[in-house]
DNA sequence: ATAAGGCCGCATGCGGTAGT
DNA sequence: ACTACCGCATGCGGCCTTAT
């Protein structure tokens, strides 16, 4: 099958089955180097060019490696996945229908905003979706996207979610941020620098290129052996947690464009995918999406697409009539929420928030916290650390794995949003009652430091797994976003970039070893807030 | 500072289905 | 009949923005 980036896709005939050997399975940081390889011997020429020269030389190492040839497609998808990423995000900032390859890392790029594109490469696609992701208001006129063109109708649904980002002039959404919402996603769609406080020009070290070449196709093959069992891929480890890229989301599109073609079934009218449950018809659908996002687990593409795809999905605000329904319906059908959902016209998972939204809310108190309501919160927290949270390692205390729900019900007065709010505000020391400090910060920044210092470019390359003693993934992943939410703009850092500025305030790294870091990919370091 | 609430991503478990 | 797998719904924790 191949993906092409018009939104067109064929079939084409896999021309082995050989098992797919992991030494083909080439490094973001690999890639960046073959492509600051070949940016180095030209001053002009295609994404299809470099792309071209990457590819080859991907596969050579791939013979060296021993790892034999590679299968067919599996480096063109390869490559894909590096355009969306973050690290790719540093080389390209697109402008219309040009792509300009940064040539060197030393410096921040100015950010220039992306204008309207054609039918350009799938970077220039997903570039020109998110210039015309509109602002919260402006989502419920967006079209569902199931008819719609791959990579021409890619509305992301969300605002750009950085508060403390500095922005232009952006009435239209010009120059609209990609959305990555943490640290987690490391494949933010790209184009980070884009997001960046606007410059005007492009650097001169900056290589100009165009998207595609006349003629040109950019032409995905994706391999079949990317296929993983629904049940089985949780014990995956490469996987990648986090929001979906625009690209991620727009293989889903493209995916669901090649499905409903070769099965003669509509786009425009996706009741097949979700009302006729489990037919034959839609078998297999998000397995075969899923394939072509190999670091995604079968289970998060197929929630993703579900959000994306769902027929014309409201995203408006529940009317009150709407929550009167959802009062009495709830009562009536307990929590079958895909019944409820069809009764008020609203997808399934919407209405279940919005039923949580409404009951937790009815119980809390509101307006400002008292000094005794917040001391009770701080003793609830410590409590339940004490009990089931803390974890000691090298005589330092990590707090996390909290569950809000819990300390709400026990608090009495607030609900799970504003003790969870207020615990993070305090960590940020807007609060008025001193909390437990985490007195490990430090050593939790050398320990991530010292994953990327061994390659790790994105936190879900990091081994959080191994990194604390005792202590599972998911509790210090929390630990390291709790770190993140004292430093300010942490959101539009990469990951090297937050470890100089958390060694800055924590740390003990070398001024030497800082200087490496930054000269290695970083933006210059600005004084923390 | 705080409330409100839309929406996301993940884990889990269950019922249905295909394979043996 | 049994087993493994598929597809999905649900519950939950959490992020982020807007309004007050």
């Amino acid at each position: 099958m191949e993906y092409r980036s018009d939104g067109t896709i064929a079939c084409v005939k896999e021309e082995e089955t050989a098992p797919p050997s992991p030494k083909a399975a080439l490094s973001f940081k690999q890639w960046k180097k073959f492509v600051l390889r070949i940016l180095s011997q030209k001053s002009s020429g295609s994404l299809a060019k470099v792309k071209r020269k990457a590819l080859e030389k991907a596969a050579d190492k791939c013979l060296k490696r021993g790892a034999g040839r590679p299968l067919n497609g599996e480096l063109e998808l390869q490559w894909e996945h590096f355009l969306s990423s973050k690290i790719a995000a540093k080389l390209l900032v697109v402008d219309g229908k040009q792509v300009h390859l940064k040539a060197s890392l030393g410096h921040d790029a100015g950010g220039i905003p992306a204008a309207e594109t054609g039918t350009g490469g799938s970077v220039a696609g997903d570039a020109a979706s998110r210039q015309r992701s509109k602002k919260r208001k402006q989502r419920s006129e967006e079209p569902s996207s199931g008819g719609a063109p791959a990579g021409a109708a890619s509305p992301s649904k969300r605002a750009p979610k950085h508060p403390a980002q500095p922005r232009g002039a952006d009435a239209d959404g010009a120059a609209s941020a990609p959305s990555p919402r943490t640290e987690e996603g490391g494949e933010s769609g790209g184009l980070g620098a884009a997001g960046r406080p606007a410059a005007n020009s492009v650097p001169a070290d900056v290589m100009v290129l165009t998207a595609t070449e006349p003629g040109e196709e950019d032409v995905i093959v994706l391999p079949e052996e990317l296929q993983l069992p629904w049940g089985k891929d949780a014990k995956r480890t490469d996987v990648k947690h986090g929001p979906f890229s625009e690209a991620e989301k727009n293989i889903i599109r493209r995916a669901l464009k090649w499905f409903a073609n070769e099965n003669g079934l509509p786009v425009d009218d996706l009741r097949w995918l979700f009302e006729e449950r489990r037919s034959t018809k839609a078998r297999g659908f998000w397995k075969f999406a899923a394939r072509a996002l190999p670091h995604r687990r079968i289970t998060a593409v197929h929630l993703a697409g579900t959000r994306m795809l769902y027929p014309e999905r409201k995203r408006t605000p529940f009317t009150k009539e709407e929550d009167e329904q959802l009062r009495t319906l709830v009562p009536k059908y307990g929590s079958q929420w895909v019944r409820i959902g069809k009764e008020l016209g609203r997808y399934s998972g919407d209405c279940a928030d919005r039923y949580r939204h409404l009951v937790s809310s009815e119980t809390n108190n509101k307006g400002k916290w008292t000094d005794e309501e917040e001391q009770r919160l701080k003793t609830l927290v410590e409590e339940y650390l004490t009990e089931f949270g803390v974890k000691v390692v090298n005589d330092t205390t990590f707090l996390d794995g909290i569950n809000w729900v819990r300390i709400a019900e026990r608090h009495g007065t607030r609900n799970r949003i504003q003790c969870l709010e207020k615990w993070y505000d305090s960590t940020r020391g807007k609060s008025s009652v001193a909390y437990t400090p985490a007195i490990s910060d430090e050593l939790l920044v050398e320990r991530v430091a010292a994953q990327v210092d061994a390659g790790a470019m994105y936190e879900y390359e990091v081994e959080w797994d191994s990194l604390v003693e005792r202590m599972d993934a998911a509790k210090v992943k929390k630990r390291w976003r709790l770190l993140l939410h004292r430093l300010s703009g942490a959101q539009l850092m990469e990951l090297p970039d937050k470890i100089v500025q958390l060694q800055r305030r924590f740390g003990t790294r070398t001024r030497e070893q800082q200087e490496r870091l930054q000269e290695d990919g970083g933006p210059p370091v600005a004084e923390p807030a």
